[in-house]
DNA sequence: CGTAGTCTTGAGTATCCTCAACGAGGGTGG
DNA sequence: CCACCCTCGTTGAGGATACTCAAGACTACG
């Protein structure tokens, strides 16, 4: 039914205990496609991605998978409110290292001191600027739109030091289940945007943007 | 080009002084279709909604409009993250009243006060899970499972006496661009809808649910 | 009562989805 | 080391869905 393709293993944990926010913390290691927290203990804890990558998805009641967000080095999580569906959220590539944080220990962190409050709030407003953007780029019309949108976005996310190449860690299936649209209009879209020279593949997972203009106004 | 047919109009302010999150506030009154603020103005301040609705918009590159909230009673708004597109806030209806706080002063007084802090991180999370909530309805793939599932949506978040009506007070314009479909789909799928029994109308913008099994599962 | 905005419906077209097939890599086990 | 399997990625064909253009009815408001 949907597009969860996976090898899931289990995690391998090396524990630490790091004074960030003055709170205790650990440091896990994820294997590809492990989970890194389902729903169920989704009210106890609060992550902070150190390197590698993860998905938030959500599974619909009819089954299929949608990506909420993408979680990348610098990028926090654990805060995604009161929804109803099903979530969770799981490793991309092997090796993502997360660092985590009791809820609780930070609640009284943050009631103590005001600084790591106002820290806490300007973290919350990068998930919002997240999921602000994420939002006009599924109101896009076209496929290609989306797929050039979703470029720049992960370009602008990333950390690379090339500021035109942008190396993308997921599947197509994880990008079709971003934008909400097929991995076979995904895989066209790239062609095509690749044929008309907007892109340029250096393999499968690295994408030279050549033209940031046309692809921002979607080529048309 | 786009679904802005305005009858813009300005504000009719009346000032006030109460005491909530012990900071001084200001109460707003406006017009239809009169702006709330804009992102040349949008650092300063933050709104909570006392009566009335509101839309929160994007303005594409290319024009389009993009409907990123609707901001109803009991909504807070003004934190919107850092993002590139142009983007305000007008009321929907005639007399919208919103309660105006200084940013800074609410700031402040967050610093002092341990329990305004945590309330504050509180509201941030309930936008947080409205924005989840949208994502995922843009997620859908058939227009009129996004209709059913934003029928769905309004009737969660109003607090309207009847379990079952829902009074949508933003035009079929404004559903479109929240949806990100075309205003003559919106009006199909709300046709069919009501054709094949799952609503009904009593009035043009005044909808009883009837089966909500039926909506929610997209009706297939 | 007229006008501007709103809502609905129709017809034709473009886009995307589904189903299907095939090729390319990566890992495992013989 | 090679064969195998599984996942991933790409491409094609046909059908379903939504968009655009167009016209007409309804509504609110001055």
């Amino acid at each position: 039914l949907s597009n969860v393709p996976n090898t899931a293993l289990g995690k391998a944990a090396v524990s630490a205990s790091i004074p960030s926010f003055g709170v205790q913390s650990t440091i896990l290691t994820y294997e590809r496609s492990a989970p890194i927290y389902h729903d169920t203990d989704s009210a106890d804890h609060f992550y902070h991605v150190q390197s590698g990558a993860a998905r938030n998805y959500a599974l619909l009641d009819d089954g299929r998978r949608r990506i909420v967000d993408f979680l990348l080095p610098g990028d926090f999580f654990g805060f995604d409110g009161r929804h109803h569906h099903s979530f969770g959220v799981e490793a991309i590539v092997r090796g993502t290292r997360v660092t985590r944080y009791s809820r609780r220990a930070l609640e009284t962190a943050a009631n103590r001191d005001p600084h790591i409050a106002s820290e806490l709030r300007e973290i919350t407003l990068d998930a919002m600027s997240r999921s602000q953007a994420r939002l006009l780029i599924l109101g896009r019309v076209t496929a290609i739109e989306k797929v050039a949108a979703f470029l720049i976005e992960m370009k602008e996310r990333s950390s690379d030091g090339d500021p035109q190449v942008v190396t993308l860690l997921m599947s197509r299936y994880d990008i079709a289940d971003y934008l909400a649209i097929s991995v076979e209009t995904v895989s066209r879209a790239l062609t095509e945007l690749s044929r008309c020279g907007a892109i340029e593949f250096a393999g499968k997972h690295c994408v030279r943007l050549q033209h940031r203009g046309s692809l921002a106004s979607g080529l048309h």
